[in-house]
RNA sequence: GCCGGGAUGGCGGAAUCGGUAGACGCAGCGGAUUCAAAAUCCGCCGCCGCAAGGCGUGGGGGUUCGAGUCCCCCUCCCGGCACCA
């Protein structure tokens, strides 16, 4: 072996002979139990980022370390490939958006490959290729087919400019990312995925997820968001008179027209003062034809994006539509409002406004006057009246007719009842996950596959006339290229053979992310969507992927994985059986202001700073900080790791990435510490270097303890402690910053022991350290042989080549051949700890009085409560600190402290 | 606004079940080696204090023999909010 480490030689001939083998090509043929480990694919954005090299990485790790401990492994990649960059990038630069990708994908791949993760190429898959979304396609049909997709009109940005529809994420300030024109809503007609339809398995299969973090499911649940309500009719006309609340016998009336809300509080329903709607609820547009104001009103409501946070945080405003529906119960008039706050696709459109009980209806009530009427008090004590604040929690009801008294709980159960009698009304169970609108106007995406037919309607495009394939040689301008391409869009109807004009909406990306995982398995089946290789393969063992992905991905693909099961194509329940949610990695964002809402995003590594402030290296001007973002594209805030790799090679990068913070965790990105980890791989090529230089030796072997010197007793010891704690670590806790601190610790523990060695040979009688155990009748230590020396290096620096491997591959191929010539990575198992290593016949407990450290105590491991207790009392430092006063009582904690209370 | 997280030395982080706060690394400081530098090796390194000792895990309160860890309130930061992926 070369006396020096050179990863831009060592790399790329183990990538090359990795690749020559196959080394980590995965078959279906195997005795051993499978382990699937997958890493969300990455949209091929032109290179790869750091948190795609810390994604990647871990879940290399974990696809390495499992390949050790005797799995048969699988670790796919591929493409998520459709998408709106692609389309931005065409226009930017002139270029068609399948070239750009595939460009890409070609560079990443080699990105991928430079970086040396175990993955088998074979399974490679792209979603843009029709080979892929055909599947798509096909199972888009039979769902259409079923019922499980349908047509409804739905709300999207419109920029009124550039006659396009706009992303969340391209509405800046109200206004369009290119036009600067103020977005406006607009429905329009898309297909939808009936998700509610799974919306109870969605949310009880979570509790089946013992593998998943649970701030995931925590989130989950609280978006499927399952409530249980009343609905309750508020009628438009007074009813007859005779209906009385409590009035259980009588008969339901026929109906007349009513307004209809969902509320969780029935128990407010007398405090009700006014009903709120959409403004786009027919009420709304009723009231609106001969009210000029309310018309305008509802046209302002119609501005601005569709985003969920925009609706949440713009200044609730409301009219009164000047129209009035009744209350169920006391017959009273309750004037409608319209709201912007209320949104159509949401429930009814509509809510019953409780002020004294709603914060949100509180602050509409004081703003526009509306009376706040309490009718819940605390279950004790009393509201203090007038209310300076809405009173949210549940209590007693007053001034509710026949249901004051009634704790909140058992007056909604009441109240339902009634209602229900009354035909106004009944119990029901609401979710806030809506139906999944999947048509994207859009050119680079899979195209959703129906034929528009003047005489049959929508038909799906039967099997055999599958993929509808996008073409790909098209020129870029706004709007999609394939609206106005009749080539791709007039068609035969299936059906009846008359002229007909395909669907030229694309999907959703999301639909190509909800299903890959399952296609890994038979990327090259060309007769269906999946076969019996799914089957073998799933449910995944092992996920990976960025916490941003919590809810929408995860649970579309959750959703999907259902479908397909349903379609009989996949036999399990869930698709991805432990999860690991990678913190983010974020860094600064800088930008340029160009004037109407637009930003000219600055790479952090193109900015300097000066006391001024950061100013852009090129021209030394001003730069506006933007805070610490996730590392995006759009946000232009990535670091590009090719720098890193470039200088120090896969395997520094490799170890940094995890060293630098737990996966969990999100890391704010810093070159700072990237020395280290590239020092530190030095020091183990120079000390296996070192050491393999007086040939080979077989390791110590294990439960051989004799006749070795206390100090390589204690080294043993640490070396086994640290197999335990890696192992640990990594299967377990999946935090590798402490198990790479344990196998660095060991290292420099080595380093001391060989320090130790030679000064043994000098002066016997070994310098004692603090906290090695003393005693033991050992009296002069025995002197040890260099071949037990060697021994004991041999069996260190086997292990801690082995525990390295799953982080830094390429180096420890090498050191393992130079320590076991002939021995071969790919096949090594993962070391076991040695039990006899581990046994321990004195341990060191912490002394504390009254809770503060005030010395140690060393005890022989198996000693009783009662020696120990005697053993603190009498010990210098505690009778110092107990300054004469009696013990109250001790605390003695095993094997940790022990605690005086004085 | 709503939902989910987070905050520990100059910096990244450790402390796994309520029991030694600061492992490991970076930066810094001192020394060895060198003609010199780089690299390497050795040592020091939370704050106050000469020391004894005291203080210290975003802020305030609480539970406990003992709190970074549990409970309540607050501040700031990050992720998601259904058309970024």
């Amino acid at each position: 072996m070369d006396a020096h480490y050179r990863p831009e030689i060592i790399e790329p001939e183990a990538q090359q002979h990795w690749e020559e083998k196959q080394a980590y090509r995965a078959s279906e043929d195997s005795s051993k139990p499978k382990y699937y480990c997958l890493s969300m694919f990455p949209y091929p954005s032109g290179k790869l980022h750091m948190g795609h090299v810390r994604n990647y990485t871990i879940g290399d790790v974990l696809a390495r370390y499992h390949r050790m401990k005797g799995y048969n492994v699988l670790q796919p990649m591929g493409w998520d490939a459709f998408g709106l960059p692609a389309e931005n990038a065409a226009l930017a630069h002139n270029v068609p958006p399948a070239g750009w990708t595939y460009a890409n994908i070609d560079y990443m791949r080699g990105q991928l490959k430079r970086l040396g993760f175990a993955i088998d190429w074979q399974r490679e898959v792209a979603t843009c290729k029709p080979d892929y979304y055909r599947w798509e396609q096909w199972l888009f049909t039979r769902l259409f087919e079923k019922g499980l997709i349908y047509k409804k009109m739905a709300t999207v940005n419109w920029d009124p400019v550039d006659h396009t529809v706009l992303a969340n994420e391209q509405v800046i300030d109200g206004r369009g990312w290119r036009s600067g024109a103020l977005v406006e809503k607009r429905d329009i007609p898309m297909y939808f995925f009936r998700i509610t339809a799974y919306a109870e398995e969605l949310l009880t299969e979570l509790d089946h997820l013992p593998g998943w973090p649970e701030r995931v499911k925590t989130m989950q649940r609280n978006w499927i968001g399952k409530s249980f309500g009343v609905e309750i009719h508020f009628p438009l006309l007074p009813s007859p008179p005779g209906r009385r609340a409590g009035d259980e016998g009588a008969t339901p009336p026929d109906q007349g027209p009513v307004l209809k809300v969902f509320t969780t509080r029935a128990d407010t329903l007398f405090g009700v003062t006014y009903v709120a709607v959409a403004a786009e609820h027919p009420l709304a547009t009723q009231a609106a034809a001969g009210n000029p104001a309310l018309a305008a009103f509802i046209a302002e409501c119609k501005q601005g994006s569709v985003a969920e946070a925009d609706m949440a945080t713009m200044e609730k405003k409301g009219m009164d539509t000047g129209l009035t529906v009744h209350h169920p119960f006391t017959n009273e008039p309750v004037p409608v409002y319209v709201a912007n706050y209320v949104l159509m696709g949401y429930g009814e459109g509509a809510v019953m406004a409780v002020p004294a009980h709603d914060e949100r209806d509180f602050a509409f009530a004081q703003k526009y006057g509306l009376p706040i009427r309490p009718v819940i008090k605390p279950v004790e004590g009393d509201l203090t009246l007038p209310l300076e604040a809405a009173y949210t929690e549940p209590g007693i009801l007053f001034d509710s007719g026949d249901f004051s008294g009634r704790a909140s709980q058992d007056a909604i159960e009441k109240i339902a009842l009634v209602l229900k009698n009354l035909g106004l009304g009944e119990r029901r169970t609401t979710f806030r996950l809506r139906d999944w609108g999947i048509s994207r106007q859009r050119y680079w995406g899979c195209p959703i596959p129906i034929v528009h037919c003047a005489t049959c309607g929508d038909v799906p495009v039967p099997a055999d006339q599958l993929p509808v394939v996008l073409p790909e040689d098209v020129k870029m301008d706004i709007g999609s290229p394939i609206k106005k391409m009749p080539s791709f869009y007039e068609c035969a109807c299936p059906k009846c053979g008359g002229a007909a004009q395909r669907e030229t909406d694309t999907m959703d990306t999301f639909v190509e992310s909800s299903w890959y995982y399952a296609r890994y398995a038979c990327p090259d089946l060309t007769t269906g969507m999946l076969d019996a290789r799914a089957n073998h393969w799933l449910p995944v063992d092992q996920y990976i992927g960025g916490i941003e992905h919590a809810i929408l991905h995860l649970l579309y693909a959750r959703f999907f994985h259902k479908l397909m099961r349903d379609e009989g194509l996949v036999s399990t329940n869930e698709p991805f059986t432990h999860l690991l949610t990678q913190g983010m990695v974020v860094a600064d964002t800088y930008y340029r202001d160009l004037g109407e809402g637009k930003k000219q995003w600055l790479n952090p590594a193109d900015i300097e700073h000066t006391p001024a402030g950061p100013v852009l290296k090129a021209d030394g001007q001003p730069v506006i900080a933007g805070g610490t973002e996730k590392m995006s594209k759009s946000k232009n805030n990535g670091v590009d790791p090719q720098a890193l790799i470039d200088q120090y090679g896969a395997d520094t990068a490799r170890l940094f990435t995890m060293f630098a913070a737990p996966p969990e965790q999100s890391l704010e990105w810093s070159d700072a510490g990237v020395e280290g980890a590239n020092r530190f791989l030095r020091r183990l090529w120079k000390a296996v270097h070192e050491h393999v230089q007086a040939g080979v030796t077989p390791p110590f072997e294990k439960g051989g303890a004799g006749g070795i010197s206390a100090a390589q007793q204690d080294f043993r010891r640490q070396l086994h402690q640290t197999i335990q704690k890696v192992t640990d670590d990594i299967e377990r806790r999946k935090q590798f910053n402490t198990a790479i601190a344990a196998i660095m610790e060991l290292m420099n523990a080595l380093a001391k022991l060989e320090g130790e060695d030679s000064l043994a040979s000098r002066s016997p009688g070994r310098p004692k350290n603090d906290l090695a155990p003393s005693g033991g009748g050992s009296g002069g230590v025995s002197e040890p042989g260099a071949q037990r020396i060697r021994s004991i290096k041999q069996e260190a620096l086997e292990a801690v080549v082995l525990m390295l491997a799953p982080i830094v591959p390429h180096i420890c191929r090498v050191l393992l051949k130079a320590l076991k010539p002939g021995a071969c990575l790919v096949g090594s198992a993962w070391p076991v700890a040695d039990a006899a290593a581990l046994v321990r016949d004195e341990i060191e407990l912490m002394l504390q009085v009254n809770g503060k450290l005030r010395g140690k105590l060393l005890v022989a491991a198996d000693a009783a409560r009662d020696a120990i207790e005697q053993a603190a009392l009498a010990s210098p430092e505690a009778q110092k600190h107990m300054e004469g006063r009696p013990a109250k009582k001790v605390v003695v904690v095993p094997g940790r402290l022990v605690n005086i209370v004085a």
